[in-house]
DNA sequence: ATGAAAGCGCTAACAC
DNA sequence: GTGTTAGCGCTTTCAT
């Protein structure tokens, strides 16, 4: 029946158990009061105010872990990158998608677990930390060929799989067929011949695909399309043979580049200028991906609007379906869509 | 004595008791096996083995919710925010900040919770989420006027407050007072007379530094300084009345131009352009922050490199050390510097 | 209206 | 080597 708790350090966080202690109450009760979850009626006035002065006194600290080992919930989302360190928040794709899931977080009122990368080459050791009860939920970006799907679809946890469809997880993705083609279909509408292509060594799905639909489509369309060798993870520039595939002689040459995002294509534009080709009336760019760039580069550049930002809203309103014990369609596709600059 | 647990759904977690249960040892064996955090020799190679094969075969997930609750440590790292909307991870200061961090985090093995923003005006309930146990240590950007920093001061959690000093907790800055400075005497020492400031509504410390710094120094050398209307906070382009400035006669309009961030000068070079002006010939512009733009900017932007990403990373090596019960200095300062682009 | 009891899953002394 | 015990702090029946 201690009068008051030691007033020294701050350093011994007050329990439930101390304040029902110096109100001479149960913990139950004082959980009951602060943590009013459910019922109203519970606690009389009187020692409902009495509680809530002490708590107040004594510097009371609900301990979130306790009661999301007892709740078992947390209100945190995960958010796994299984492409590593290949692109952090500071790369623009990477930052739409972490933005925009803190944003949904924030509807929700939860918050964002970022798990780091594991370079754990068993998958086993990289799924037990993503279902260890840290999260609710988790939104997943990784490459196809990961046995960690499979892995995470069997385990009590719901995932969504963003950006690049995973199997037997649900996923938002965008339309690359689409988008793919579109680039395609623009390109010779603006009635060019010779293409090069700006490939990756990337090989997350929704950039194999946008560049098999690109393919295809061109090669329908009677495109003639050289590719550029893939550059490295985070190289920009001009490779040596690109630009010497760009320095032919005219009528010969490309006339349009194609890259697999847009990054590439500003980089190529710049360059084309510095070799002294005019964009675009000697050679077009286009890009993909649209994200905003605010203001930031001195044109207006055409490419693939896709909706990044919107992915992640999608999958974050799955996920909190899925995890209110919904199903949710396997499949959601959102829509890309042409943006005309002034590049082509 | 079960000869196996029930088969049907995984959808119940296997705990350390049941696989103790299924081996027939005690859990404390089974912790001792399967979380190898001290001792080696505890356990016999025989039981350890049996142990870790019923262990896989029962599909066991060790919840991290529980160890953290015993442990008290999650080994997750916070991060918040207290500008709230006003930026997120896809703006590219925090994209910055949030990048590096989490680069960080995976030298320490750590994780990155990202908090929501609360709008809570009492403080006290932001504080009680970010100290209610969910991180060891917090990575705080907040204004500075805010009683959140007091508050957090005398919570058992450390804080490192990064880009703008808080009262009473450690902090990683960068030396705004040179940067503003430096932005004065680098316009000075190209020949203008003539400035305008870009200003922001922004109360950042670090902004209203940089400000005040080139402020002062500019009077100093005698520069003759107008100050531009405050922008809306997510507005990059000119306002009016900055148009108007600049639309003066020469000799008598601005013949540069100071932006207290990257992004309002990229703005303003390009909409110099658009009116007719050259730049840097007719009008310089000097930018502040120096992120990387990774190509998208046409030209270099003369600017002051603040080293935000290893500000971040300086706070996290701080934040360890105090995890680890270490004293940090109450301030870190780091160097900004001059970048010459081609806008001046 | 309130309290007692029984954990959530894991860990760390301390026995044996 | 291994088991026992006693929680971490909170929540939730179920009595009273």
């Amino acid at each position: 029946m201690a009068e008051e708790e030691e007033r020294s350090g701050p350093h011994v966080p007050t329990t439930l158990q101390d304040i029902a202690d110096v109100v001479g109450v149960s913990a139950s009760t004082v959980s009951a009061v602060l943590h009013t979850t459910r019922s109203t009626t519970r606690v009389s006035k009187k020692t409902r105010e009495r509680v809530e002065s002490v708590a107040r006194q004594m510097d009371y600290q609900p301990n979130a872990i306790a009661r999301s080992l007892r709740r078992r919930e947390t209100g945190i989302i995960g958010i796994y990158n299984g492409y590593g360190l290949y692109c952090d928040a500071r790369s623009a794709f990477l930052g739409e998608i972490i933005g925009a899931t803190q944003v949904a977080c924030q509807c929700y009122t939860k918050d964002c677990l970022l798990y780091r990368y594991w370079d754990d080459p068993t998958v086993e050791g990289v799924a037990q930390q993503l279902v260890d009860g840290r999260v609710d939920g988790l939104i997943l970006y990784a490459p196809e060929g990961d046995a960690l799907a499979e892995r995470l679809a069997r385990a009590p946890l719901p995932v969504v799989a963003v950006v690049d469809a995973l199997p037997s997880l649900p996923c938002v993705v965008v339309n690359d067929q689409v988008g793919g083609a579109l680039q395609a279909k623009h390109i010779a509408s603006r009635g060019h011949k010779r293409v090069l292509y700006r490939q990756t060594p990337h090989r997350g799905q929704s950039v194999v695909r946008r560049f098999e639909a690109f393919r295809d489509e061109a090669q329908r369309l009677g495109l003639d399309v050289v590719y550029g060798r893939r550059e490295q993870p985070n190289e920009t520039a001009l490779g040596e043979q690109e630009k010497q595939i760009l320095s032919g002689p005219a009528g010969e040459r490309p006339t349009a580049i194609v890259a697999w995002e847009d990054l590439r294509a500003y980089q190529a534009v710049r360059e084309c200028e510095a070799m002294g080709l005019r964009v675009p009336e000697d050679i077009a760019v286009i890009g993909y991906d649209g994200v905003p760039t605010e203001g930031l580069f001195m044109r207006k550049l055409t490419t693939i609007r896709a909706p990044w930002s919107d992915v992640a809203t999608r999958a974050m309103d799955l996920l909190i379906q899925m995890i209110a014990g919904k199903r949710v369609p396997e499949e959601t596709v959102l829509d890309v869509e042409l943006v005309l600059g002034t590049t082509t």
